[in-house]
DNA sequence: AACAGCCATGAACACTGTTCAGTATACGAA
DNA sequence: TTCGTATACTGAACAGTGTTCATGGCTGTT
């Protein structure tokens, strides 16, 4: 009876163990260029094990993706829970998600960059798309909050909120791919798209 | 004499043979699902030939990128040098922007959106940061030509030019990646995002 | 006709993700 | 203790990838 527990828990260590060796990977090296024999190698197991554990590379991937994007939930859901004004609220929400894509480049570009038909990521994962559906709600949320509060130009609650992704969305990526583009200071660049976006959306006469 | 005339014309033919089928091949499955050896097959020849005429496939890609590029850059200068309002011109640039990406995905998501570590694409291939700097270029200079006309708020050209481009760009790159997501109709989305970012940078007492 | 140089070949190399027959080990029952 | 079974793991194999290079055949010049 015992044994069942032990060999489950077992099984969840050595699960735990590859997911570890993969995030470390991945996160140095990028998914294209981290095989599943360098990550067998990594934890001494032969690169058959692996996929015992999970159906492909992909697989891996993902469940590193979801674990990551339930962080950004999160962050952005205490952000929605606070009660401070609702616009300062959608600043905060721009600067954490570009704060989070930033510091997770890796994840953030497989989940949101990545276009999931290459790379055998296939729309039938999706656990990811949820998780990142996810994400959008929280700043959805906030939006919401906005409008609640009389402080938005224009009705419709997902325009605006898919609005703001964009830009958010967009400094993100560009940070992270051009790295060899001359942009201006980082956080200056930021602040400016944040506030560009807000400003652009917000009701004229404050 | 007319010899090597006639073989550097050959020559020229079949680097072109290359890439038209290339760019066929590209576009219909994606850089990852198009191997040499797919290409080599489509005009006839061994896969060893296409490496007598490129370095290798990313070569290949940056060469049909660059060439992609440049339409765009001409797309925007038609704008710039066109005498109407300056800030109808920063909205039709937008527009043209994110037309452009959505009208060729895959060239605009290696170019401007694969991290340029992976897939052997190397900052070394400077053509391609240099034709998408050049697009840039060409809105910094619109973005220029309203703030001589006193219609923007802040200094900074370098600022507002690179925040209106996370916005494009972020627009662009959503629509282009993520098809599972639940977005509002698709022009009604970029009018906003647009004018979310014209709105945002534009003097406040119009 | 013989030599030169260009050009295309296709086999080969080292890698990739993935599968699967085989093996060893650990367990529960006799 | 011994037997049989279930489970975990292996590593060779497959089909594919990008890329290289010795080989061989044409072509134009001498």
């Amino acid at each position: 009876m015992a044994v069942q527990q032990r060999r489950a828990r077992e099984r969840e260590n050595l699960r735990q163990e590859i997911l570890d060796a993969a995030r470390t990977l991945f996160l140095k090296n990028g998914f294209e260029n981290v095989s599943v024999r360098k990550i067998a190698d990594q934890i001494e197991y032969s690169p058959g094990t692996i996929y015992l554990y999970f159906r492909d590379k992909a697989d891996i991937f993902n469940t590193l993706c979801e674990e990551t994007f339930s962080k950004l939930a999160r962050r952005l859901k205490a952000i929605a829970d606070d009660s401070c004004d609702p616009i300062e609220k959608l600043r905060r929400a721009g600067r954490a998600y570009v704060d989070f894509a930033l510091h997770y480049p890796h994840h953030y570009q497989i989940t949101f960059i990545a276009g999931h038909k290459e790379k055998g990521i296939k729309p039938e994962d999706a656990r990811i798309q949820t998780a990142g559906v996810n994400c959008f709600n929280q700043m959805r949320l906030i939006v919401q909050q906005c409008r609640e509060a009389d402080q938005l130009q224009g009705e419709d609650i997902d325009e605006i909120s898919q609005a703001l992704w964009a830009a958010v969305h967009g400094v993100s990526t560009l940070l992270i791919t051009q790295c060899g583009f001359p942009f201006i200071e980082r956080s200056r660049l930021i602040e400016r798209v944040v506030d560009m976006a807000v400003e652009g959306v917000r009701k004229k006469s404050g």
